[in-house]
DNA sequence: CGGTTCCTTTGCGATCGCGTGACGATCGCG
DNA sequence: CGCGATCGTCACGCGATCGCAAAGGAACCG
């Protein structure tokens, strides 16, 4: 799944409902809060918001309407409305009230997790954070240096900077990981596509001619960084 | 609503569910298109995409997971399946297939109703599907360019530009995000129903024929940029 | 301080990617 | 049937880009 596992928060009262979805839902990836009524989900997601929540309609004192209201006018995480009522006039009032989704008891998890997966992967490909349009490598106030992979272009302030393939899949790479080293061999087999034979010579050869359009001062480079016998780094500033 | 309502494509073959959902859809403000069949399906999706679909599992030859699949490859659209069966494992598969909700027959339309405005909120919200009657290409004060994709038509100024329908269709998937780059491939897969199985170079000749159409000066591209080695841009100014 | 290893820089020929123009096949239409 | 419009393919040519090799430097080590 992702790096860091998505937190899931899970508001149902039943023990034994919420027991075998948490196991189901960790053994999918998530890291699973529990909360046992409206104003314990309430509060949770005041004090540290989850990425999802799966909510039972019926809960004592605050009903289920009710915590996805409150979520929803702070937060737009997905909201998955679980309930033992399968009426039309339920679903549809959760569904104005802000859920994406209504799952009727008895459910198999397998469901709920396959739901889940949708979810997020509309919830993720929009607004979200997946992998940012734009990084910026150089915060010089005057003249940035930002790279944008998906419009394959890289910027001097106004200016763009005219990169080879070769020269912007590198940069490319090395920005996926910043501060890391990439050793020569790394990176020959992830910019050259089909892998590379050749000598790792070459790869010095096309971060140097990368230096020159991108550094501030091509003889000290700042950015694109040695690190000896190991290979290079990226250093955004 | 929006100004222009959004366009939704109904695939159901059996033709009293298909005519009580149409009424309901057209009365919630939606222009809703019609498919009989899987292949009719495809088809009109490559031809012109709608915003929503609903799609029914059970068809005739093409089942409803291969209809979702095939326009999951190149476009992003809300997916509601409804479905005679309420087994899990198609509730899975479809979801798994791309899908982005399941509701099981008999349904009430209001559910349908209240799934699809939850849907449109999660997916509005993101990079979004606002598409506009009118894309300003190129704001020459004198004779600007101007795209207008549900009309089929490009100006330059007063005059009619006239493209051929490969041509128009590049030029709205380009305009689609202008500034990313398309490969050859993506470009072949979207612009091509059916997908196209030949030399990728096809689509540079297509490119020069556009130019010449649309630039300003055809020798020296300012409109469709080339990024070498990767594929085609628009460059809207 | 000298040797060694590793990195930088440079120049050049081979190759690749793209633009261009031309050609034949096909389709729709009068 | 004949015609024009459109499409897919191809070969050519040019410039951009790449890979390589070899000659400097720079950093490290005893």
């Amino acid at each position: 799944m992702a790096a860091v596992p998505p937190r899931l928060l899970l508001v149902e009262d039943d023990d034994s409902i919420r027991t075998s979805l948490r196991w189901a839902l960790e053994d999918e990836g998530y890291q699973v809060d529990e909360a046992v009524s409206g104003e314990d989900a309430v509060r949770q997601v005041a004090g540290s918001p989850p990425d999802l929540m799966i909510v039972d309609l019926m809960l004592g004192a605050m009903s289920g309407f009710e915590v996805i209201r409150q979520v929803r006018r702070t937060r737009d995480l997905p909201i998955i409305v679980v309930s033992a009522r399968a009426d039309t006039h339920d679903v549809v009032a959760a569904l104005e009230a802000g859920a994406d989704d209504y799952v009727t008891k008895p459910f198999e998890v397998k469901e709920v997790t396959a739901r889940l997966r949708a979810l997020r992967r509309r919830a993720g490909s929009g607004a979200g954070a997946e992998r940012p349009a734009e990084v910026v490598l150089d915060a010089d106030p005057a003249a940035p240096l930002v790279l944008r992979p998906d419009r394959g272009t890289v910027h001097r302030g106004e200016e763009q900077v005219h990169l080879t393939l070769t020269e912007f899949r590198m940069l490319c790479e090395l920005a996926a990981a910043p501060g890391r080293v990439f050793s020569r061999q790394a990176l020959l087999e992830r910019v050259w596509e089909h892998g590379f034979f050749g000598d790792e010579r070459l790869v010095d050869v096309h971060v140097r001619r990368l230096r020159t359009k991108v550094e501030r001062d091509p003889g000290a480079p700042q950015l694109v960084v040695t690190v000896r016998g190991l290979g290079y780094r990226l250093d955004p500033r």
